[in-house]
DNA sequence: TATATTGAAGGTCAAAGAAAGTCAAAATCA
DNA sequence: TGATTTTGACTTTCTTTGACCTTCAATATA
């Protein structure tokens, strides 16, 4: 077996509840006896943002590599909802949809009234159908960046 | 756990309603055992203006360090901005007003994002000058919704 | 009383140390 | 042979340490 297969394998099962976890670049290389950026490598092919991966790090003393596996359900979720809205959208649609959010924990509160008040006929105040046109545009693009 | 990491928190849970606190240089490093310039580097790296902190100090006998955390009332804040933008907003500006806030810790970096997208060009799309008219109208009313 | 001395703070800065990042050459695999 | 993996020299960033500097208050001295 490879050994970026072994590093990516061991990487993936530290991962418990949590959604992230910490490594030390030059612990695990040591463990694997090989050079540090062979690290690099494995997190650069396979733990790409596009793979559902997410990473941070710092340097220095004490410094970390930090992974961050994104939410898959939550992205199902949101992406499921983003799918299922037309090109017209009502405010007692967007209302529901963000009752439903809440009561699942998928937004904070802020966020919810970010939703709300960004899409109120108050603040777009335009024509209709325009209005709810307008509105569709402006809350699947927001759901969308919900998505961790 | 970086010696740095630990005396920032140590210097953290001493604050109470006061706003300020003081510290000796000397006792604190003899506390972390390390050397007192290390007391120094922490107040550099983490306790700067741009975090909400000012310090002052005293040497000679009976030296000390104050360090104030500067408490700008998110509500303050945010009014304060609120007021300062007409009835219309351009893309440019709303770019600047995020960056300074996600500096000063205004907001999380989803709220930032949806306070973006929800004024972008591309989500609006409408001819000018109504986008602007728009836009500042959904800034405007989603920062009202950023006051706790 | 005015000035000098002294010790007790805190300040500065640069070197050393401890991570992680980059990039391209070499090796291996399909 | 072309793509992927492995390696290692070099770079960048952040932290720790220590030698030396400045300021202040109290005390001693002229």
């Amino acid at each position: 077996m490879r050994m970026s297969d072994a590093i990516e394998e061991f990487i993936k099962e530290l991962f418990d509840e949590e959604g992230y976890i910490e490594i030390q670049r030059n612990d695990l290389a040591e463990q694997f006896n090989c050079v540090p950026s062979q690290i690099n490598y494995v997190i650069a092919t396979r733990f790409k943002p596009s793979q559902g991966y997410y990473v941070e790090s710092k340097r220095g003393g004490g410094g970390h590599i930090k992974i961050r596996k994104i939410n898959i359900t939550k992205s199902n979720y949101f992406m499921h909802i983003i799918n299922s809205i037309e090109d017209y959208l009502s405010r007692q649609e967007v209302d529901i949809f963000i009752s439903n959010f809440l009561s699942y924990n998928m937004v904070t509160e802020t966020e919810a009234k970010l939703l709300k008040v960004a899409t109120s006929d108050n603040v777009l105040k335009i024509a209709q159908p325009e209005r709810d046109i307008l509105r569709a545009r402006i809350f699947k693009n927001m759901l969308v960046n919900l998505i961790d």
